[in-house]
DNA sequence: TGCGTTGACCCTGGA
DNA sequence: GGTCAACGCA
């Protein structure tokens, strides 16, 4: 293949080392911007031009637009059939893939549903509604958060149980295994599912076990150090019958630690997969050498870590600069006239990017940027298909595809209004609950028309929507577009939108958008490119189950991209904006006690700061309007991010602000807490993230610290336990670390 | 009995 | 600013 030789000549001997690697396990640890994506494909080329079927090739990508990309990449150097072959994908698409075709043996109706979040806390809900559990300390969204740790972890519930050590985790075994069986009812699973069912099948199956691992010659992997235990499994499984397992990661990326990501994964990867090769990546091809610098130096201060240093051949560049900014619509302001300059001085915008902890702060930012008329898009935030229009008629869709899926069903059943609420919802529970196996809702609901047990209301909606659903099933084989017209004509979807005031053009707009995703699946199918007729609408749904956000963005348009720093991985800029880099938000809070969450808020910060080319501005706010417990907006100041001080004087510029009251500069009394002059009652100490003492409570760190009635309120964490006391009671604590 | 309104509580990140 | 349960009206 000669399209293919050039791209080798421009490799350097890591890289070419990496793509030449004669086969067996092998790790590539890769620093930010070293080019991995480019061994990445290089690799897979070099595979197909030694004459490795595409069909025997899987790799993993972290986001579906990662998997998109590589293929166009290997698409350009090897042609298309040859890339339409592959396996690329997203854990949870292989999964997907995987399990659509087993779904006999693995006991799942062929198209079974995947329920997003959403639906998940749905159906914990209502089990904690059923099991009469107290809302306070059985959140929904808490209950989950220990479902999914445990299957990330291949925690079945029966083990859940018996390793319970609380009667809170003997809750949540409990909660746990009802979840699970009503998942199984639904024809469901969520995205934990998608891995671990996997695992399941090849473990307890031999015969599927025996083929699959046969089924690939090559294993890829990128962004390992996010993968969790039950992906790990899954690629040992996947790589069990050939060895050929390639992996690139950077352990000081990982920033997934609190969805399950296992550093272990990277860290022990030789002692998981004997005799495997190492290959490290550490000239970096994108940073100017200043911000190369000052990621090194911060990254630096964390101990969990193999340990690397990258260098380029690019010169110094611009220094760093910080801006400490009043509040947050100062901060915006001085984002926009940085955005501003650098366009005047005829950058595009899409060179640049502002990067955030939390997706709340873009608000104040997209108001600054709106009024300026400064060109912007939010990536996160809410996901085109977590809107709610686009929700409802998706979960017609769902409907229909598949008749047990309950979360898709009771979503639709009362909409548009068909005088169905919570007193037929109980009969139909309870009619379903009352044979053996379980009836779906649905036929439970039919059950109950059939059986005139209904009010005449009652009975008149319920005709109507099974009707709908019925005639809609009728329409399956046929195109998919006249379905969904069909099913907005007889909801009356757009016409119920117009009702409801301002909100309606935007929402007819992604009525449309959904449309129009719906007419590619079609034109895909005309193509050939679908598995067989009849399954694009559920294979529209699995990619619909699975799209982010940060999927649809796409290359050209000339705005600034408005993201969290999770979102950003994988993304670079000319010009990167961090915002919000104040203790409490970067590190975020709830990561101040901990030193393993502290490392790996740190290492989303050198997350942040990699994504730069050339030139990087840095804010924070010295007051923060935040959504605070008791209601209402309070003022929160805090100190300046630890990360900031941790980047080289030298590398780094610092701004006065406006006002020029807190002076932000470390050295010189408490300039560098901004917090501390919040108010005039405020104590100067008692600033989020310092150490502070209590006459009663004795040593503690500030979690939290705002402004109210009674003065500078503060949430504290003691020896004893997390308190909230007033700022006058607190006194200095000494050092910053507290022990 | 359904439905609109009110008030409590929440909020890190995301496949 | 958003969600969800509770409440009271039609």
């Amino acid at each position: 293949m000669t399209l293919f030789t050039p791209v080798v000549s421009d490799l350097n001997p890591e890289q070419r080392a990496a793509v030449e690697h004669p086969g067996g396990p092998l790790l590539v640890i890769a620093g930010a911007g070293s080019g991995k994506t480019r061994v990445l494909t290089a690799r897979i080329a070099r595979l197909l031009a030694s004459g490795v079927d595409p069909r025997a090739v899987l790799a993993f990508t972290f986001t579906n637009r990662a998997a998109r990309e590589m293929r166009e990449r290997i698409e350009r150097a090897v042609g298309a059939a040859a890339a339409r072959a592959l396996w690329v994908g997203t854990f949870h698409a292989t999964g997907v893939r995987i399990l659509r075709q087993e779904a006999a043996r693995v006991g799942l109706p062929r198209d079974f549903a995947i329920y997003d979040r959403e639906d998940q806390e749905g159906v914990v809900r209502d089990i904690a509604r059923r099991l009469a559990l107290p809302e306070a300390g059985y959140r929904p969204a808490l209950l989950l958060d220990r479902i999914s740790d445990a299957k990330s972890a291949l925690v079945s519930p029966a083990e859940f149980e018996r390793l319970a050590p609380s009667p809170f985790e003997r809750r949540v075994a409990e909660v746990y295994g009802l979840y699970e069986a009503e998942l199984r009812a639904s024809g469901a699973l969520d995205f934990d599912d998608l891995i671990a069912r996997v695992v399941a099948l090849m473990r307890d199956d031999p015969e599927a076990g025996a083929r699959w691992s046969r089924r690939f010659a090559h294993v890829l992997v990128d962004e390992y150090q996010d993968t969790n235990h039950a992906q790990f499994r899954m690629v040992q499984a996947l790589a069990a019958g050939h060895g050929n397992l390639f992996v690139v990661g950077d352990d000081d990326q990982s920033i997934y630690g609190w969805r399950g990501a296992d550093l272990s994964n990277v860290l022990d990867f030789e002692r998981a997969f004997p005799g495997a090769a190492l290959v490290r990546l550490e000239q970096n091809y994108r940073s100017s050498g200043n911000i190369l610098r000052a990621a090194n130096a911060v990254i630096a201060n964390n101990r969990a870590r193999k340990g690397k240093n990258l260098w380029s051949e690019r010169e110094d560049g611009a220094r760093l600069r910080f801006a400490l900014a009043a509040d947050e619509a100062d901060e915006a302001r001085r984002i926009r006239r940085f955005l501003d300059a650098r366009a005047a001085a005829g950058g595009r915008y899409d060179e640049a990017a502002v990067l955030y902890r939390t997706n709340a702060q873009s608000r104040a930012l997209e108001s600054e940027l709106r009024g300026a008329g400064i060109p912007f898009e939010i990536v996160g935030g809410v996901a085109f298909y977590q809107r709610r229009e686009v929700k409802d008629l998706v979960a017609y869709l769902r409907a229909v595809v598949n008749p047990a899926d309950a979360a898709a069903f009771w979503r639709i059943w009362n909409l548009p209004r068909r005088g169905l609420g919570d007193a037929v919802r109980a009969r139909v529970e309870a009619r379903a609950a009352a044979e053996r196996p379980v009836l779906a809702p649905r036929a439970a609901l039919a059950a109950l028309v059939r059986e005139g047990a209904l009010t005449r209301a009652a009975a008149a909606g319920a005709t109507d929507l099974l009707a709908l659903l019925a005639e809609l099933e009728g329409m399956r084989a046929g195109p998919v577009e006249e379905l969904f017209a069909r099913l907005l004509e007889r909801t009356r979807y757009l016409e119920s939108l117009d009702e409801e005031a301002e909100s309606a053009a935007e929402r007819r707009a992604n009525v449309e958008e959904l449309a129009a995703a719906l007419a590619t699946v079609s034109a895909r199918e005309a193509a050939g490119e679908a598995e067989a007729p009849g399954d694009r609408l559920a294979a529209f749904l699995a990619d619909a189950a699975l799209a982010t956000d940060a999927d649809r963005l796409e290359e050209g348009a000339d705005r600034v991209l408005l993201l969290t720093a999770h979102n950003a991985k994988g993304l670079e800029f000319a010009a990167v904006v961090i915002a919000g880099l104040e203790e409490g938000l970067m590190p975020h809070a709830s990561a101040l006690e901990s030193d393993s969450e502290l490392e790996e808020e740190r290492r989303l910060f050198y997350v942040a700061l990699t994504r730069a080319r050339d030139e990087v501005l840095l804010t924070a706010a010295a007051y923060r309007r935040r959504f605070a417990p008791g209601g209402g907006m309070v003022a929160s100041g805090a100190r300046i991010s630890r990360f900031v001080d941790e980047i080289p004087a030298g590398l780094l510029d610092r701004e006065r602000p406006a006002g020029a009251r807190p002076t932000g500069r470390s050295g010189d009394g408490d300039g560098r807490s901004p917090g501390a002059t919040a108010g005039s009652r405020g104590a100067t100490h008692a600033a989020v993230g310092r150490v502070v003492y209590h006459e009663q409570f004795g040593r503690g760190l500030v979690l939290e610290a705002e402004e109210g009635s009674g003065g500078l309120k503060c949430t504290v964490r003691f020896a004893s336990g997390v308190k909230r006391v007033l700022g006058r009671f607190l006194s200095p604590g000494g050092h910053d670390d507290p022990a």
